[in-house]
DNA sequence: CGGTCACTTGATCGTCTTCAATACCAGTGG
DNA sequence: CCACTGGTATTGAAGACGATCAAGTGACCG
């Protein structure tokens, strides 16, 4: 019932001069490529903040002074053309990198869907923890790596897939979120508009409405909310979102 | 997969310990962060080959044992849907270095299009190289970012853009391809098919030689012959890639 | 020459967009 | 309790952009 009365409160003796130390998030982000005796070099900096749902963190075009590690909520990153089309170029969600980008204005805007908490590098002091812990510079080598490797597999499905096999391999993707072994959920909540799905899959909302229709019609799928999916056919809807039929 | 692979040192006649210290593209690839004196290292981890036109040196799905480093040629990466769509997600020429992934598998094709030419290293090799050279493993990170920025570029490309926005986009990049300074060339070469546009922007072979001849007939540019571009009118052209209208 | 290949151009088609109306749901205040 | 409101989602009808199908051109080459 109440949570936070029930619950421990595990107080650190180093107090509030090392939060990194007692940050929850450390273990799931690049931050623990840094020894547990050097985070008091890693608290020394970040820096907290936080952005309230609809508010942006990171602006496309803005001079890139710093990086930022996401502790909580989520947030979509998108680009904007001038009459207003939008590309959501990804969701991120805790423990996440921002802002990796070498040159001197942020390539996308991020902007908090649930309220985020994050923390802040500026280039300096991000440059300073690399140059120490080159750990660190390896592990953020895999995340870009990796990220390269994902942003790919959307051009395809961009450039190449029809609706029906985008909005399939959506659904599937977020089914394999945040679950580290093989078996994908079947049942998950989409924590984005269906304004946010289209500009992700580069179609339109009417689309997105009409094609997730057409797969709970079929029985592939059922949609007891409109954020709210089940899966009823996996092995279908992977067939579609790969477009091996 | 019908590359030759080969040591350096059966290439090198002369007998020279490490080939490396003469290759002309490692200026502008990451083996300059390695050190002069150490080019010997480089030398021993690299092995050398090379790739005739229309073959693959990399191949999406298989077991990913190397990474391979261009020093002569261009070549073509895709992606490909079982029925045979595909989806070309870049082209590279020297001094790029490919294969960053981590998963275990390539996640794109890579084919020559003219001769390549390339130094391959073998995953454990190329982990101790960067072991020893920190700043090896910082080029690789900085190479990873912005080819992370360049894919959500085109992200918005493919998503959001038109035909025509494509196309010119595409045009006005090739014109400012291996320029260092702000000036795009206005005359230059396209090294790739109709095919290959269009499995780079998303359409259709037919689609792509319309669009180039609207704007040939509007007075943009001009096609002397079927790979030459030249830019008549670069701001209109800029505007109409940007979208800014 | 006949063959192939890449490109261009034309006619038709279909998928997705656009425009428009309606339904839904939560929050607010009468 | 119920109308009002604004944001979100669904559904329908019409339209457009790019795909598909098809024919024709030109260059290169054995």
């Amino acid at each position: 019932m109440n949570a936070i009365a029930t619950r421990p409160l595990v107080l650190d003796p180093d107090g509030a001069a090392d939060p990194c130390a007692r940050c929850g998030v450390r273990a799931s982000s690049v931050c623990d490529a840094i020894p547990t005796s050097d985070l008091a070099r890693l608290s020394a900096a970040a820096v907290t903040g936080h952005a309230a749902p609809g508010s942006s963190f990171i602006d496309e075009g803005e001079p890139a002074t710093a990086f930022f590690n996401i502790t909580g909520g989520t947030a979509k990153l998108y680009k904007l053309l001038p009459d207003g089309r939008r590309q959501i170029v990804g969701f991120v969600g805790v423990g996440h990198f921002l802002g990796l980008a070498v040159s001197d204005t942020y390539a996308f805007t991020a902007e908090a869907m649930e309220p985020v908490k994050y923390c802040r590098f500026s280039r300096a002091s991000l440059r300073r923890l690399l140059d120490d812990f080159p750990a660190m510079e390896k592990k953020l080598l895999a995340v870009a790596s990796n990220e390269l490797v994902a942003a790919q597999e959307q051009m395809l499905l961009l450039g190449r897939k029809t609706a029906r096999e985008r909005v399939a391999s959506f659904l599937m993707a977020q089914a394999r979120l945040g679950v580290a072994c093989m078996a994908p959920r079947s049942h998950f909540t989409l924590p984005m508009t269906r304004g946010d799905i289209a500009d992700y899959l580069g179609l339109t909302i009417e689309t997105i409405s009409r094609t997730l229709t057409k797969l709970r019609t079929e029985g592939l799928i059922e949609i007891p909310g409109a954020t709210d999916i089940v899966v009823k056919n996996r092995l279908a809807m992977e067939r579609i979102a790969d477009a091996s039929e």
